[in-house]
DNA sequence: TCTATAATCGAATCGCAATTTGATTGACTT
DNA sequence: AAGTCAATCAAATTGCGATTCGATTATAGA
């Protein structure tokens, strides 16, 4: 069904992971869609061929980043460990795909408020798109607000079960994910502590702060 | 010297909080000229009497977020408190700041990548703003680096006095930063913490990771 | 009052970035 | 071999945002 001129062909997989990674570096309003079009050889028009615009494919990006990172999340929580090591596994898991994933870290953290004022103004009589997106965006947020309830529900479940001390569980998960996604603006391949050991490093010092 | 025509005037001070402000709201490159004038009511034009470009603008906003957090930190760096009453302080400093300015909190976090990015191609030929630019940004950065040894040094110094156990200082202390940077991101007025508050929890928390 | 200068503004530039449009080119089917 | 559709691109469109320019207005001081 598809084609493929010259040499390669490239589909929506690796628009998002290039994306990304364009993103990641500059920020989405500073990313222009010739920048990611060059990071895939293609020009920018192509595209539009597989993301209706730049706001679609902002989101999209968001979406399957933070799908990754809940699902390994999931895997955790389900599973019949202590809140201790449930908590440890997902602190770990969060930060290694910080470092390790582009998709995951930076962009699911800072591109957020662009997010958020993308497309307020619906200014072009397109309200198809506005609907689609405003839907898009509100399952985002709501997905967003579960990631962070996995988190805080095991501190807290950690607490009533006595393993944890009695700490304010939502404002300690903040500062948690806070530490989490400032790893993506700082971290750097080949420094001197590689992604798991930082995530080792965070694994540590969450503990302790918690522990009864 | 000066003159105000119709009521008010500004001044270079107004037009920072003001630039604040909207850089807080929107990020650096969703923030207009206009925004930030119209925040002062003035024209967008009028910003140029008072700031030679966009990019100065923002360096002067930051620079003076940066300056107003480590002021405090000095104050209290120089003190005779015990490591862990330094600390608790700086935390509680830091936190009151991001959540009461938003020159110091958001501005100062979000809208680094921007600066990074500003006028990294010297394309017109005026090398004079660009060598001034690079130099502020330049000192900017390493004072950036100075603040954040504010903290390290005290975990540092606490560690070697036997107050705090043994951890990695530098990874726990960006740890610490990412967390009070995430709260500018997530606190409003109004909520059901005070910023005071918030401070709080934070200096127990991470007094509690650091705990010997 | 007269003059120099600070602080503003409206209107004109200029360039860039998102998006649209109209071909083109292969691959896959039949 | 013919038809169809996916994937691309070059070129044109549009609009917006930063910056510049040339007035204009108020003040402070001579």
């Amino acid at each position: 069904m598809a084609r493929k001129p010259a040499d390669q062909s490239v589909d929506r997989e690796d628009i998002l992971w290039a994306a990304a990674e364009v993103l990641h570096r500059n920020g989405y309003e500073a990313t222009t869609m010739k920048d990611i079009a060059a990071q895939v050889n293609l020009t920018a028009a192509s595209l539009y061929h597989h993301f209706k615009n730049k706001d679609f494919l902002l989101l999209s990006v968001l979406e399957v980043g933070l799908d990754l990172t809940i699902d390994k999340l999931e895997v955790i929580e389900s599973s019949d460990l202590t809140c201790a090591e449930k908590l440890g596994g997902m602190i770990r898991s969060h930060v290694v795909s910080v470092t390790s994933n582009v998709a995951v870290g930076a962009a699911m953290v800072f591109e957020i408020r662009a997010l958020l004022n993308a497309n307020v103004g619906g200014k072009n009589g397109d309200g198809a798109f506005n609907a689609e997106f405003a839907a898009r965006r509100k399952r985002f947020f709501a997905r967003r607000d579960y990631f962070e309830g996995l988190f805080r529900n095991t501190v807290q479940a950690g607490i009533a079960a006595g393993e944890f001390r009695q700490v304010d569980a939502a404002i300690v998960t903040r500062a948690m994910l806070g530490a989490h996604n400032w790893v993506g603006v700082w971290f750097r391949e080949g420094g001197r502590l590689s992604g798991a050991e930082v995530a080792d490093v965070m694994v540590d010092t969450w503990l302790a702060a918690l522990r009864a």
